[in-house]
DNA sequence: CCTTTCATGTAACCTGTTACATGATTGG
DNA sequence: CCAATCATGTAACAGGTTACATGAAAGG
């Protein structure tokens, strides 16, 4: 999946400057992308070049000139042919799981202490995006099918999360109550 | 989470080679890298400099040299110190889920097309990970706490398909008996 | 007074990917 | 005969990150 087409996507409800493009992606959480100066501009860019967008600059008092983007007709083109092309998996960085994974040589409460710090920094995450809809949850509302659509991949999200959170909590009763023996030739300084 | 603790993790259990962790990380499903040649190979040249593995050349008869490396006592120290820090949220990239949220030009039926392919690549990746044991099913099993976590992360990434597939088959359900319009004004070449 | 917001842009960097190169051996 | 396996390594590139630069205005 190309970060050209969630700008295509974004661009197609409504006119946005790179800045505009840059916040909501900073901010979604469906878009992965840390929503930096360099891909954006540069994107937007080479957009323009392709023909995919318009740019209009609105001059303002007080305040910096906006280029505004537009999409195009070809850009819409390109949007549907991406959206008909090849589903991709899914690709998740587990960077915990593999922490975890060669935790053997740490005592049980320790990992207990680490699992209870995952815990928490996913608890974080959950609560946020129960209580504040960001643009997940506030899609464009065109369509009954299109607001369905936002609202599943929304509640999809959320989904994970509370799967995540249930995964910790059945593993952190596990060793609490199954009291495996911790190795004690490794204890830490 | 860095490539270094896991080709540290998987030197801890026995000595590798370049060749033998590359594969190991290529077909994991634990270990997201690719596992491709430059990465393996410039990260243990530089693992070995810093002391954190040693290197040991086996000649062998009618194929090519193996560079053997092995976890230092440096490099054990390394692993625990980032077994101990700070826990970080999984990144995921769900390309079809940004995929899937501007689609609204298209058909219900070819929604449900794309839906139906990504189901069936879930499910093949589900049927794999359910029936093969590769490397995160088949840990090393020192200790019955380590065996018992390495379960708990295979199930995790079976059970994170399983709800995918769920919630594929519930968005088609859905589509199919709504009975949603389709946008009308666009339809495909 | 310092920080944030608006708004654009550049430079340096790091990670990771594909592709190439070697060269013998085994298997269909 | 062609492909794959073993085993190492290099080169080129793509993608994405942080950090920096400008400069005015608003807010605590």
């Amino acid at each position: 999946m190309d970060i050209q087409y969630a700008i295509l996507g974004l661009l197609c409800w409504q006119p946005l400057s790179g800045y505009d493009l840059k916040k909501i992606i900073a901010e979604s959480d469906l878009f992965y992308w840390s929503g930096n100066n360099n891909q954006i501009y540069n994107n937007l860019v080479q957009m323009h070049k392709n023909g995919m967008v318009t740019q209009e600059i609105q001059y303002q008092e007080n305040l910096p000139a906006r280029k505004v983007y537009s999409i195009t007709p070809e850009g819409q083109g390109e949007l549907t042919r991406q959206a008909l092309s090849e589903p991709e998996l899914p690709e998740i960085h587990r960077h915990f799981l593999i922490q975890l994974a060669w935790t053997d040589h740490l005592t049980t409460e320790q990992i207990d202490k680490l699992l209870a710090k995952y815990e928490e920094e996913i608890a974080v995450q959950f609560r946020m995006r129960q209580i504040s809809p960001n643009l997940t949850q506030a899609g464009p509302n065109r369509t009954r099918r299109e607001s369905y659509l936002w609202r599943q991949i929304a509640e999809k999200i959320l989904a994970d999360y509370e799967r995540e959170l249930e995964w910790i909590r059945r593993v952190r009763a596990d060793l609490a109550c199954e009291n495996f023996q911790s190795n004690q030739e490794e204890t830490l300084p």
